[in-house]
DNA sequence: GCCGTTTTCGGCCCGACTGTTTTCAGTCG
């Protein structure tokens, strides 16, 4: 859907807008550009396209200047605006912003006053006591960043699964082309769906030389720079500094290297101990007696060899999945096809950009079966909520599409309403017991401490007139950690409530968040993976909520969206005692 | 920088919170 184009001219767009922003440029030439960004980065044919037949200005938000200056992309792989600026702006400063609280004007205070230009710089300005004498920066700002810029620090694993994924697409319809390439797969950390990882790592079985495959893959007009590293793996970073390694492997060899790599490590380490009980040794390079190792080519072949089943990426952690496909008694995981219902997505009612009439029709065709439309409440008003009033005119709208699609989809009209601080909700019960469903979502006040929050929880998922509970920490990858839950505390409350607990399949939020989820999965509380849908793009976002279950050994009998149409009806009904 | 059967110029979404102020700018959702 997306398209390796697209997104590189919205990334480069993207960009320009934060450089714009750091130089303190009009505001609404910088909304500009995010708008053409985003727009660019949904557009459901190549921009290419367009180019060709001149009908550039004919994408919304594309006027004369951005069209010029994707011409100039799309002719020379530059955009001479960009380079301008940012020989002007450094780029290094980007990285300020993502510290919480530091936005685009602190950022320009910051360079202007101290001369600050990267996080090191921030560091140093910070220690010595600079920052403070910069006007409207005080003690408090002092203290917040140098814990910020701690946090960061810490972070090792920075980057986010759904860039590697989506970058692993591209790359590899990319590679399918190369010849002499025999294979090409995802493996490391993306192909585990570990959620935050430190860079896509590529198995690519090949016979050329390194040097050519690098050329090849610079060719890409996501890649901007690469190395060869060694004798088998090759370096590359995109234009957002997003490092892949691709790992180079004789044909013969993929089985064993393909497992190597995929890992964890944990799990790598383990199996090779479990071959040397068996008296023999595994190495990337082979299987077989110390010194005769004999490459497989299949991965199957290795697990088979050391006497095990085949074991999901998901669950390769070392986490007892060795000892269980020993006894060939893996857990069953959520089947990827088995998400058939979103319960949580927004239209233009609210701050979704599709009608009530093109989510249905995009759902379907995504192989949906039952779709609930939940937009705001009243007090998102930023989102444009709806209000009492607005919900019922909306309703006559769904019941319209509804008489449409006839039965053949099963239309759910419900709410995202909002839990306010107190953990009271936005709409009053009255309306609330008019829906088909009800998602009750934190939204605002999310800098609680852990017993408000938790009381604000638990009360919220023990309301009867509340069947999921929306991204419970309200979390926002990476500057917003969300509540402090005492998450037990609000799955007891769930279990109690017989009410679901989503798993927001947004890769910013991915909330619940793994552990959190393992706990869920334990104590066996309902689970509901949805993805929060603005965009047609969004609904395959669904797949990362899915992984996320299966990495958490989530029994699928829990996830709510994996039932039949009619038992997920039974439930929503006896809840609201109309069984 | 985009856009227009209410405008080719003057709009473009807004409110709460916070730290810094002494009346408000910047950040965030």
């Amino acid at each position: 859907m997306t398209h390796a184009i697209n997104l590189a001219l919205a990334r480069r767009f993207e960009r320009i807008a934060d450089l714009l922003e750091i130089r303190g440029d009009e505001p609404y030439k910088i909304r500009a550009y995010r708008r053409a960004a985003e727009i660019l980065a949904h557009l459901p044919e190549p921009v290419t396209r367009y180019y060709e037949e001149g009908r550039l200005q004919e994408i919304p938000g594309i006027g004369a200047a951005l069209a010029r200056k994707i011409e100039q992309f799309l002719e020379t792989g530059r955009i001479p605006f960009l380079e301008r600026l940012q020989k002007e702006v450094p780029p290094t400063l980007l990285e300020l912003l993502q510290l919480p609280g530091l936005g685009p004007s602190k950022v320009r205070k910051l360079w202007k006053t101290l001369g600050i230009r990267d996080l090191s710089s921030l560091e140093q300005a910070l220690k010595e006591g600079r920052v403070r004498q910069v006007p409207g920066f005080g003690a408090k700002t002092e203290e917040r960043l140098l814990r910020a810029l701690a946090e960061y620090r810490r972070r090792p694993q920075n980057y986010l699964l759904a860039h590697a994924w989506s970058l692993a697409a591209f790359l590899l319809e990319w590679l399918q082309d190369i010849p002499a390439v025999h294979r090409a797969e995802v493996t490391g950390p993306t192909r585990r769906w570990v959620p935050y990882l430190p860079g896509l790592d590529l198995l690519v079985a090949f016979t050329g030389s390194r040097e050519d495959l690098l050329a090849a893959l610079l060719g890409h007009p996501l890649l901007e720079e690469g190395e060869v590293h060694g004798n088998s793996t090759l370096t590359l970073r995109d234009a957002e500094g997003f490092p892949v390694t691709v790992h180079v492997v004789a044909p013969a060899a993929f089985g064993t290297a393909w497992v190597a790599t995929t890992g964890s490590p944990e799990h790598w380490a383990r199996l090779q101990a479990l071959a040397r009980e068996q008296g023999l040794s595994l190495t990337p390079h082979g299987l077989g007696p110390a010194g005769e190792e004999g490459p497989l080519a299949e991965e199957e072949a290795v697990y088979q060899a050391l006497g095990l089943a085949w074991i999901p990426p998901e669950l390769r952690e070392n986490r007892g999945e060795i000892e269980l496909a020993r006894r060939d008694a893996l857990p069953a995981l959520l089947p990827w096809e088995a998400w058939r219902a979103d319960l949580h997505t927004h239209t233009q009612w609210s701050d979704g950009t599709l009608s009530i009439r093109d989510l249905v029709a995009a759902a379907w065709k995504r192989g949906l079966r039952v779709l609930a439309i939940t937009d705001h409440s009243q007090a998102q008003r930023v989102a444009n909520g709806l209000s009492p009033q607005r919900w019922l005119a909306q309703h006559q709208e769904v019941q319209r599409v509804r008489d449409e699609w006839q039965g053949r989809m099963l239309i759910l009209h419900g709410a995202e309403v909002d839990i306010l601080p107190d953990g009271s909700l936005d709409f009053p019960d009255e309306l609330l017991e008019r829906m088909d469903l009800v998602v009750a979502s934190p939204h605002m006040n999310l800098k609680q401490d852990a017993e408000a929050a938790t009381a604000r929880m638990v009360r919220a998922a023990s309301h009867p007139l509340v069947d999921i509970v929306g991204h419970p920490r309200g979390k926002m990858w990476p500057r917003r950690a969300g509540l402090p839950l005492d998450v037990d505390a609000l799955i007891r409350a769930a279990l109690a409530n017989d009410t679901a607990l989503e798993v927001n399949s947004n890769p910013y939020r991915l909330d619940l968040g793994e552990e959190d989820l393992r706990r869920a999965a334990q104590a066996g509380a309902l689970v509901s993976i949805n993805t929060d849908a603005h965009h047609v793009s969004d609904f395959a976002h669904h797949v990362f909520g899915v992984a996320l279950a299966r990495r958490a050994w989530l029994s699928p009998e829990l996830v709510v969206n994996a039932w039949q149409p009619e038992t997920l009806l039974g439930w929503l009904r006896r809840r609201r005692g109309r069984g």
